[in-house]
DNA sequence: GTGTCCATTTCGAGG
DNA sequence: CCTCGAAGTGGACAC
């Protein structure tokens, strides 16, 4: 890993063509080849940047004289050309560096996470019951042709009824349980009329009305209760 | 800005909670407060960071006896307490640092962008024989209450046509604009049938497919040729 | 403040 | 390799 901290003039043409004025910045270059242009704020996204796979060619320093005969500004210390596969471009002028360190960082062992969608879904497959007494789990991750519904339920009625489950239950998961069920009841995969439940740790008032206009149940989930119903042993009472 | 390189140990926890092994890393922190813990690869996302407003206490280092006695490993040589007013917590333990620099980068003059999806939906405003000969503009960002619709067009016929511009088009932007197209149908707000054009730069097959189910047309746009068609000046023949 | 939608989204998993 | 969905998404803008 390379840190480089100088005034810097930044172009990037691909996806967008973006520009950045003559400015103190930090740079870094990662092993990856992956270039980012810092500025001291907007927390962790760069101004500008280049991702992997990637390609820097570094132009080195020029003198004085030269750079005036082929009018090149004489601030100019380098020339950092960093192109990708897909076209994109990032030029970088830099001037004298107030910083200029490299690092060997090795391969990191990774990050380690708990509580993201994949866990609640779990959870809530060991735990029907948090949809009503009596609920049992089908089957997780049941496939149909448009993709796989979270949970296939059953209700206390023996109703088939699909789950899809979210962190934040926003409109797009209304929107994506609808299309499971439209085709599911369309091609009556599972004979009777399959019903629909949207659960999730906090539910937006929109998506909730949406989904009760469709018929569809909406259930908000505590997944740290949950987790103590899943392992009452870990609870203190 | 402080950079600061150096084996460390990181705990997460707020909205998820994540934990990173004792290795060495890039710790960022901004003059906005922000910081951020890097790894050599995964481009610019840092693996943990603490979003700004936060605030960074550092515990000093403290003699190897009053280690022993406390039970701290003697490796550790600070703790950084990162605190966000919505609860999230980061902790970092820091080793002897192989880095600790701090620059003051000043206030940056900012980025400028070209070829986001407002200049596409612009241009498309200024050129409708894009949609079709005889298509007019009848309003940009024409406002529903739900949201606005991009572009609000007649075809050559005299129809309404509300058409939703995107970059890429995927599913999400066709479930937009079905919003859209059911509410101004059911509501008649502008009386006759509104019809829907789905326009983007690509069209993902899926989200095409869901389009022509649903009646809904779809136009592939070339932003450089309209950027061309705008102004024929800039054209080389 | 809440809601909505864009983003050079990035990132990872699965076919 | 592409496609799709999640993300501690973040950020801007309208209401």
């Amino acid at each position: 890993m390379r840190l480089v901290i100088a005034q810097c003039q930044v172009d990037y043409s691909g996806r967008l063509t973006a520009h950045l004025p003559w400015a103190k910045r930090l740079i870094i270059v990662k092993a990856d080849n992956s270039v980012s242009v810092h500025a001291d704020d907007r927390a962790y996204k760069p101004l500008n940047w280049m991702s992997p796979p990637c390609t820097l060619r570094v132009r080195e320093p020029v003198t004085d004289e030269a750079a005036a005969v082929a009018g090149i500004d004489p601030r100019i210390d380098q020339v950092w050309e960093v192109d990708s596969a897909g076209g994109d471009h990032l030029q970088i002028l830099l001037g004298q560096p107030d910083l200029d360190v490299t690092e060997d960082l090795g391969v990191d062992p990774g990050l380690q996470k708990d509580g993201v969608e994949a866990h609640l879904q779990e959870l809530l497959a060991e735990n029907p019951q948090a949809f009503g007494p009596g609920w049992t789990v089908v089957q997780r991750e049941y496939m149909t042709p448009i993709g796989p519904v979270d949970l296939l339920c059953r209700d206390a009625e023996g109703c088939y009824v699909a789950v899809e489950v979210k962190r934040r239950g926003e409109i797009n998961g209304v929107e994506q349980l609808t299309r499971y069920l439209d085709l599911m009841n369309r091609d009556h995969l599972l004979g009777d009329e399959v019903h629909g439940v949207f659960a999730a740790q906090q539910i937006k008032p929109q998506a909730r009305v949406l989904a009760e206009t469709r018929g569809i149940g909406c259930v908000t989930v505590d997944y740290d209760a949950l987790r103590g119903m899943d392992h009452p042993e870990d609870r203190l009472f």
